[in-house]
RNA sequence: GGGCGUGUAGCUCAGUUGGUUAGAGCAUGCGCUUGAUAAGCGCAGGGUCACUGGUUCAACUCCAGUCACGCCCA
């Protein structure tokens, strides 16, 4: 007969190989048919809420790797929160207007030769754009195991969105946060429009840097030097700046006298090559005050102005010239003094005369329609200022000068600095009586005559609210401090088509309408119209439908064509998507979310705006807490560019499809949870491949577990916890720490510290020592024996906490595993809900295992040794003694088969001897091997029936 | 250039208020097993804790500076 029939081997359906790429796809399509997102939302309504809100991504391309990192990090979040028995909604989004779409289209339209497409034609093409890559981009996140209201996503381009994006305006023009002026702006020439902060990148570029003469009025033969790196704003020159603490010098050079700042007084001799020099006199900030200069090619004249805190001495002249409309430093400078804010420059990036100045003062003819924008490194319009410099000697010294300048994010040149009349949000608007903010702690800042009202800043608020919110890592509160801190007005309008537009009116005089009432119409229009209807009614039509029947002010006679930052429509969904639907909307604060989840970068970006926003229209913080992650790097812990990919650094290309492909969703998101996400995050094939090691030794784990269950029924077959065996007892122990360990860290959402407990939990207690030692009570003890029952009872607690406790990150794989589960009520792990059961050894249990696992470790490198002097090759054929005396020896013995089935040894031999000190030594089991257990017995051929088996064989055949 | 972070074995992480030869898992090498088998078990090697200086009886841990990398800003 063959004794092999007779044991209780494992068996399961439950594959060992994953073949996540093709089972993934079936499994999702389960979910989806079982509608299990809403079904996990039904079992759980009513149940305490936790809300993340999601940052809604841009509706263009491909679903890059490190956005699939950010989704993955949330969809652990919402499903461990469900896990644990909150309602957790999660509604995706997509941020769909802006300049990155309305490029692309109007690229495509030129192409196809269409250059006349007004701007409700634009809209209409974007929008079909926006919705294709809507359609790619969730189907890209839903592959990635991603659990949500896939089919009603909130979209800034929903006409309801847009309605109340405007309400919530409304309430900000209300309160008289926005007003219209004329400020230097980023202004890219390409795309014809102004450019927010979080458009503008830096990057390395050549600039023109000049010294130039500017003469001193009355005073022939003497010049101020200037410096300037931007050539092209000399036209727009209207005054010359210094710095009153320092000292400048006169010098004389030949026939000239130049005064520049003492302490660069070398640096600009050496620049300019004035062979021989000398100091007539030294001159301060008392003297230059009173001096007038002549333009060096414009018929005006110009005065000196202090500007200390931007004139430095570190490079230059300690001469700065000052262009109000070219620059920031220059505009307040000519606030402050009356000076125009001039910028002879038109939307083309073109020289152009202007109304500010009369026009014999302005630049000479031949240089308006200049083009500044550079090609090939030369703009006409630097070329032009230079020529004229020259040809009045009046340039020193011209050379390259490399720095960091700002670029545009899509075109990629360089921009200019150009005052337009734009609307801005007033960041220091001094929060009144009118305001929904909630008024100054008392005593924080007392006015001195108690009698006023305490006045804040909305800076300031904003900067309070920041301290009530939670922010992981706590360094994140710095960010966004510094960030509110030092932001100047929010410049908001766009001169752009895709985008919600602006509802302002203009009168007859071109003055702005920009009214409250107005702009709530306007909202309840586009609710029902969508936004094209602004583009498509005529100023006659809309100012008829939007105008209060009370208005009292003057008539609309033109509408405006501005659009709206789009970090205003995501910095909006406060109040569009939170506020708004049911399932998440806030109890105290409708708007309030629990959390937002976002890269490190968006402290600046979405974190702020929806902040400001917020705060202002809705009188708080949109979140409790925010949780940011790093960025993703290269193996060589670079950022991931395009131009290392185009030099063939990376396999494939850096989107979330092409690792899908590759690994598969379980493997990306086991990946994801692998790693401390508030550092930098690594993306490798060699990290990922890693990855999918562990992730096999978790799945064969399960899968042992699952092949050792096929005949336990949990309902007739488990052992009650006092009837379980030390064993059993001791692994339940391990696995109530692991659990109180884990879900510690999803509690503090450090996901890697899961991974590191599960992995080296699974490794370690399980897969080394108690599924080794099991296997011989479960295949060879009696199918329905108390001990086998007993490891049964254990591992199928085992497996169902192990797939809880991984479901979260392991979605596909623990619903998978979960499906073998015997006796389970439910059909997915994720309507489970886990609820931690704490499983205590008693106190002399704990200091017995604790004593066998020394022994252990005293025993293993014994029978390592043995084996390697081939006394013995697997353990089953030795003996072990342990020798010595002390409580080691004590639990030893009170416990000697639990000993001698934690080493795996046929037979354990206690030597109490006098000796403290307790060693090991390793024999050759006695007896002959059992051939149905293996182990070495010597009551082996005692029964003659069975020949070749052990004592305990026999019975166990006996009981069959 | 400024702000905020990060830097511990090949990889990913631990390292409690400074205190004995710095830990774990994976990977690697060498064995064992062949009744979890495209699995499993054991043993071993591997770290000047980025670098430099300082405080201290004692520093991976505290302080200062340098370097590298990331994000944000100029």
């Amino acid at each position: 007969m063959d004794y092999k029939d007779t044991l209780n081997l494992p068996r399961t359906d439950f594959p060992m190989k994953a073949d996540l790429v093709t089972r993934e796809p079936e499994r999702l399509k389960k979910w989806e048919s079982g509608r299990l997102y809403q079904r996990i939302q039904e079992a759980r309504a009513g149940a305490r809420k936790f809300v993340l809100h999601d940052g809604p991504p841009f509706a263009n391309g491909d679903v890059h790797i490190g956005t699939a990192l950010n989704k993955i990090l949330k969809d652990f979040i919402v499903k461990y929160k469900s896990l644990r028995g909150f309602s957790a909604p999660y509604i995706p989004g997509w941020d769909c207007h802006g300049l990155p779409i309305e490029f692309k289209v109007t690229q495509e339209m030129r192409k196809g030769g269409d250059t006349t497409a007004d701007a409700a034609t634009i809209r209409t093409a974007c929008e079909a754009y926006a919705r294709k890559y809507i359609d790619i981009q969730r189907a890209q996140f839903k592959r990635l195991g991603v659990l949500g209201d896939w089919e009603n996503p909130y979209l800034t381009l929903n006409q309801e969105y847009e309605a109340d994006e405007l309400r919530l305006f409304a309430d900000i023009v209300e309160q008289g946060f926005v007003y219209r002026g004329k400020k230097p702006i980023y202004w890219s020439i390409p795309a014809r429009t102004a450019l927010a902060e979080a458009e503008v990148e830096y990057k390395d570029h050549v600039s023109q840097s000049v010294y130039v003469k500017f003469p001193v009025m009355g005073r022939p033969g003497v010049y101020i030097v200037i410096w300037t790196t931007t050539p092209w704003t000399l036209p727009a020159n209207l005054a010359v700046a210094y710095n009153s603490t320092f000292s400048y010098s006169l010098v004389q050079v030949g026939e000239e006298q130049f005064i520049v700042s003492a302490m660069l007084l070398s640096t600009v001799a050496e620049k300019c090559g004035w062979e021989e020099y000398q100091i007539v006199r030294s001159l301060d900030g008392g003297h230059l005050s009173q001096l007038e200069y002549q333009h060096p090619f414009c018929q005006r004249r110009g005065k000196l102005f202090a500007g200390d805190h931007f004139v430095t001495n570190d490079t230059g002249t300690g001469f700065v010239h000052i262009a109000p409309g070219h620059g920031l430093d220059d505009y307040n400078l000519g606030r402050e003094h009356g000076l125009p804010i001039y910028s002879p420059v038109n939307d083309d990036g073109a020289f152009t005369h202007t109304n500010d100045l009369p026009v014999e003062q302005q630049m000479p003819k031949e240089m308006v329609g200049k083009s500044i924008l550079e090609k090939h490194g030369k703009s006409e319009a630097n070329e032009a200022v230079l020529h004229e410099l020259r040809v009045r000697q009046a340039l020193l010294h011209q050379e390259n000068y490399h720095h960091s300048y700002p670029h545009c994010w899509r075109s990629k040149t360089p921009i200019i600095f150009r005052a337009m009349d734009q609307w801005f949000i007033k960041i220091d608007h001094a929060v009144g009586q009118a305001s929904r903010l909630p008024p100054s702690e008392s005593g924080s800042r007392k006015p001195e005559t108690g009698a006023t009202p305490v006045l804040r800043s909305f800076r300031e608020c904003a900067l309070a609210e920041i301290d009530r919110v939670q922010w992981i890592p706590d360094w994140g509160v710095n960010r966004i401090r510094s960030a509110v801190q030092t932001r100047p007005d929010w410049c908001i309008s766009r001169q752009r088509a895709w985008g919600v537009p602006i509802p302002a009116f203009y009168d007859a005089n071109g003055e702005p309408i920009l009214d409250a009432q107005i702009v709530r119409n306007v909202a309840d229009l586009i609710e029902k119209h969508g936004s094209n209807v602004w583009f498509e009614k005529s100023t006659a039509e809309l100012w008829s439908l939007l105008r209060p029947s009370d208005w009292k002010g003057p008539e609309g006679v033109s509408k405006s064509n501005d659009t709206l930052d789009v970090w205003i429509d995501s910095g909006s969904s406060s109040r569009s998507v939170i506020a708004q639907r049911a399932e998440i909307r806030g109890k105290e604060k409708p708007f309030q979310a629990d959390m937002y989840l976002e890269g490190s970068d968006q402290h600046r970006g979405w974190f702020q705006s929806s902040l400001l926003l917020s705060l202002a229209g809705n009188g708080a913080a949109p979140y409790k807490t925010v949780l940011t992650h790093g960025f993703m790097v290269d193996a060589d812990r670079e950022k991931i560019s395009k131009s290392k990919q185009g030099q063939g650094a990376y396999e494939k290309p850096q989107t979330s499809e092409a690792y899908i492909k590759k690994w598969g969703a379980d493997v990306v998101r086991l990946w994801v949870a692998s790693q401390d996400f508030r550092n930098d995050i690594i993306v490798s094939e060699e990290r990922i491949g890693k990855v999918g090691e562990t992730y096999r030794v978790i799945r064969n784990a399960l899968r042992y577990q699952l092949s050792n269950l096929y005949d336990f029924d949990p309902a007739r077959h488990s052992v009650r916890d006092d009837q379980l065996t030390g064993l059993d007892r001791w692994i339940l122990g391990e696995f109530s720490k692991l659990e109180k360990d884990v879900l510690e860290a999803y509690d503090k959402y450090e996901f890697h510290v899961v991974y590191q407990r599960v992995s080296q939990f699974v490794a370690v207690e399980l897969s080394a020592v108690y599924h080794d030692v099991i296997k011989d009570r479960l295949y060879t003890d009696p199918a329905d024996s108390l001990r086998r029952r007993s490891t049964q009872t254990a591992l199928h607690r085992l497996v169902q906490g192990l797939c809880q406790m991984l479901a979260p990150i392991l979605s596909f794989t623990a619903d998978e595993a979960w499906e073998f589960v015997p006796g389970r009520a439910l059909d997915s792990v994720h309507q489970t809900e886990w609820k931690a059961v704490a499983f205590a050894p008693t106190e002399v249990e704990r200091e017995a295992w604790r004593s066998l696992f020394v022994l252990r470790d005293l025993a293993l490198p014994e029978l390592e040794k043995a084996r390697q002097a081939k006394q013995i090759g697997k353990s089953l054929e030795a003996k072990l003694t342990v020798n010595g005396s002390g409580s080691l020896l004590v639990d030893a013995r009170l416990n000697l088969d639990s000993l001698r089935e934690l080493i795996n040894v046929s037979q354990v031999a206690l030597a109490e001897s006098g000796g403290a000190a307790v060693f090991a030594t390793v024999s050759k089991a006695e007896g002959q091997k059992c051939e149905r257990c293996w182990h070495w017995e010597t009551d082996v051929g005692q029964q003659p029936e069975h020949p070749t088996l052990c004592g305990r064989c026999v019975k166990a055949l006996a009981g069959r």
